[in-house]
DNA sequence: GTAGTCACTATTTGA
DNA sequence: TAGTGACTAC
């Protein structure tokens, strides 16, 4: 009776659309959802239906792109269900392979404690293999050759396909990396070798292991996995939609598979996701119901004209128009700088006078921009206003040099074939192992197909470097010992004091390097709490096995720190568009809005890739609640040189009435004070304005009436009281939360105040 | 083995 | 401008 209940108030949450997604569980569905349509919630709650339906949770595999995405997933069907979520399949796409692949990467050619590579690791394989076969390593450029391997791996090409295929061949010629397919062939090998899967590998494998279907492997899966659902589903791409198809296709199946994503926020093309794959699944789905979120909970009015306003400018789209019945809110306001360092003064004042105005925290604030070049500008000056910020995007933990260090003698202790972590520690720190004899053992590695650890038996050293070879090799057996007997952490805590890193830091006695000791012991905390966590989850298969230090291993390759947001500090948060999918703030600033830079240069030549920036474009705006803010500069320095640029063409694409006080976007520069264009208008004092809230009304006292003695509001420093006022009406004023130099000199002919009066 | 110098390049990013 | 990688000289 009680789950009946429960059953009922969770579908009451829904409006139609929603209930019907959510309702229909049997054969294909796809979900196209507009921003802030609810569609964590349908999806959610899509798999508490299906659990309150009968359907056992392993039998649901629910796949996501990011960690955050697939925890924010479990939570809240935890919270609606119980601990049944955590039977559920739910996970990124790598993170669930991998956890398939440490099963069955056996009947596929690897061990099942294979290592993960990382881009670092494969830029250092890739940049060997340029080097063992003497290519030039200015035209072969590491990067490229890595992003030309992992989108050939996507497609599902081969070496052999590769070499087959004329377009690609030509494209390399034209590059003048005709090698380029010999390189993706080694490069193959060399991972195969080591016991080694990068990110591709884990989707690719996948599909090989399902594809080639050894001892009917695919069935089993097919038979476990009778529910599939996928978010984000625009993002994935070729590989990952037929890793999908395999899994759901075939003799006797359901099809019972349901993808939500919506065309209209596709912004990855450039790392190989495809609108294809949602065109594509009608066809192969033909008994697909669609269903189309377009009502939006997030936004005002204005906010989501404007984004329908742009997004219209896009031909190729699967029609749809996203409404709101939320209030009309405030107009989009837009700011011009004359330069980009008057852009992040204009934009730190706009965000004080916002904070005064609707009392906003700094957390309900976020700065947009397109590349992470343009932070800087922004840090500086609401440093110098002493607003707490905190930046989205930099390096992660992870991917500090001394974690990974650490990490490296773990991974090789583990599985002393990879190769990546062995050149990593192999004369680190220094022990006397130079680059003479590493490039020796590389060149006998390769030469004989073996892993370097093998080599270390029978390659010809000097006495002095056998010595040195003999200490690393009994340092890298002592953690391998360590290892069966003991758990991760106590096998951690040895690597560390045994590889030596720490006592170099500590000799070297620097702040740095102080920082670098603080990193390594968070490192051991993080693998502490890992062995030590005794949340049974239940259902799963708990034994020893799980508290490895392989498992740890897998657990954080595929981890990013985005997830470490216990600031206890509350902070304003700055982001590139990219970053910001799927987040909302109240109030959001789109700042860079020039030609050549948001949309980006480099995507002008071609029309499907200015769609995308205005794809990118759509994105940025509907992260906003309540307030946007729309900025631009008519000069910047970019590469060190001063860059005159046109307002961005996706100003003038949002029609005048949702902008307030229109301006002419395409003026010759203003050589008055720059100002805000568009005034803030006074709010209403309806209650139901969204941000109305008490003391907030703001209206301005004529400057005539303020006295010495008064309590003042202004719009940029907030509460403050009247020390003084001189003969040329210059009040002293003292405000209450400005910590450095509270005491500020006020010209009242020009300052906006009200009189506080309590 | 390392410090210093020069030349080059330059979106977006998850796992 | 700023960060990186390769090369040179000790």
């Amino acid at each position: 009776m009680q789950e009946m209940k429960l059953t009922e108030s969770y579908l009451n949450e829904l409006n139609d659309v929603q209930k019907e997604a959510v309702t229909t569980i049997n054969g294909p569905v796809m979900v196209i959802a507009g921003p802030g349509s609810g569609k964590t919630r349908v999806l959610t709650y899509r798999i508490v239906h299906l659990l309150k339906s009968q359907i056992p949770p392993w039998q649901i595999l629910a796949l996501t792109f990011t960690n955050k995405a697939a925890r924010e997933m479990k939570d809240r069907i935890e919270k609606l269900v119980g601990q049944d979520a955590y039977k559920v399949w739910a996970g990124t796409f790598h993170s669930i392979f991998a956890r398939i692949l440490r099963v069955e990467a056996h009947r596929i050619g690897f061990p099942n404690d294979f290592s993960i590579y990382d881009t670092d690791d494969s830029k250092s394989l890739i940049k060997e293999i340029i080097k063992s076969m003497n290519l030039d390593p200015k035209v072969y450029n590491v990067g490229a050759i890595r992003s030309r391997i992992s989108s050939a791996k996507s497609n599902l090409i081969t070496p052999k396909m590769y070499v087959a295929n004329n377009e690609l061949i030509e494209q390399d010629k034209m590059n003048r990396r005709p090698m380029t397919y010999k390189i993706y062939e080694k490069y193959l090998e060399r991972c195969q070798r080591a016991g080694a899967m990068d990110f591709d590998d884990l989707l690719l494998q996948m599909f090989r292991l399902l594809y080639q279907n050894p001892d009917n492997i695919r069935e089993k899966y097919q038979q476990q996995f009778k529910y599939l659902m996928v978010d984000e589903f625009q993002d994935t791409n070729f590989l990952q939609y037929e890793i999908l198809k395999l899994l759901s296709i075939y003799n006797g199946s359901q099809n019972n598979i349901c993808i939500v994503g919506d065309d209209a926020q596709s912004i990855y093309s450039f790392r190989g996701a495809t609108i294809e794959n949602i065109l594509q699944f009608a066809n192969d789905f033909p008994e697909v119901k669609t269903y189309k979120l377009e009502q939006n909970y997030r936004s005002t009015q204005h906010i989501v004209q404007a984004a329908n306003d742009v997004i219209t400018f896009n031909k190729k789209q699967i029609k749809k128009e996203i409404w709101t019945d939320r209030l009309s809110g405030n107009k989009i306001k837009l700011i011009k700088g004359m330069s980009d360092t008057e852009e992040g003064r204009m934009i730190a004042n706009a965000i004080i006078e916002q904070k005064n105005r609707y009392s906003l925290s700094n957390s309900e604030i976020a700065i947009l921009y397109r590349t992470n070049a343009q932070s800087r500008v922004f840090e500086e000056h609401l440093r110098r206003q002493n607003i707490a910020y905190r930046i989205y995007g930099g390096l992660s933990f992870y991917q500090r040099k001394e974690v990974k260090d650490v990490l490296a003698y773990l991974r090789l202790a583990v599985n002393t074939k990879d190769d990546e972590a062995l050149k990593r520690v192999i004369n680190y720190p220094k022990r006397g192992i130079g680059q003479g004899t590493t490039n020796n053992l590389t060149k006998l590695a390769d030469d004989n197909g073996i892993s370097m650890w093998e080599c270390l038996a029978q390659i010809q050293l000097s006495p002095r470097a056998k010595t040195s070879m003999g200490k690393f090799v009994g340092i890298i057996k002592e953690i391998q010992k360590k290892a069966v007997t003991e758990d991760a952490y106590k096998t951690a805590l040895l690597a560390v004091k045994k590889s030596g890193i720490i006592d170099l830091f500590k000799s070297e006695n620097s702040l740095e390097a102080q920082n670098r000791i603080e990193n390594i012991n968070a490192l051991l905390d993080g693998i502490q709490e890992f062995v030590e966590d005794d949340v049974l989850d239940e259902g799963e298969d708990i034994n020893k096995q799980e508290r490895s230090l392989s498992n740890f291993l897998q657990t954080i390759s595929l981890m990013t720190d985005q997830d470490n947001d216990n600031d206890q500090v509350d902070t304003l948060t700055l982001l590139s568009v990219h970053s910001a999918k799927g987040l909302e703030f109240k109030s959001v600033f789109v700042v860079g809005l020039e030609e050549n830079l948001f949309p980006s240069y480099m995507s002008l030549s071609s029309p499907e890739q200015l769609d995308e920036e205005r794809r990118l474009f759509y994105v940025a705006i509907t992260r906003a609640e309540e307030i946007l803010t729309l900025s631009y500069a008519n000069s910047r320095y970019q590469y060190g040189q001063m860059k005159f640029n046109d307002p961005s063409r996706f100003l003038e694409e949002i029609s005048d009435d949702n902008i307030e006080s229109s301006i002419t976007i395409k003026k010759k520069p203003e050589f008055a004070t720059p100002k805000i264009l568009g005034k803030f208008k006074p709010l209403s004092s309806n209650p139901t304005t969204p941000l109305a809230v008490g003391a907030n009304n703001f209206q301005a006292n004529p400057s005539n009436d303020i006295k010495i003695g008064q309590n003042v509001l202004h719009l940029k420093f907030g509460k403050g009281f009247v020390k003084s006022i001189d003969e040329r009406r210059v009040a002293t004023i003292v405000f209450e939360n400005i910590a450095e130099n509270p005491e500020k000199r006020i010209m009242l002919n020009y300052a906006r105040l009200q009189i506080l009066h309590d």
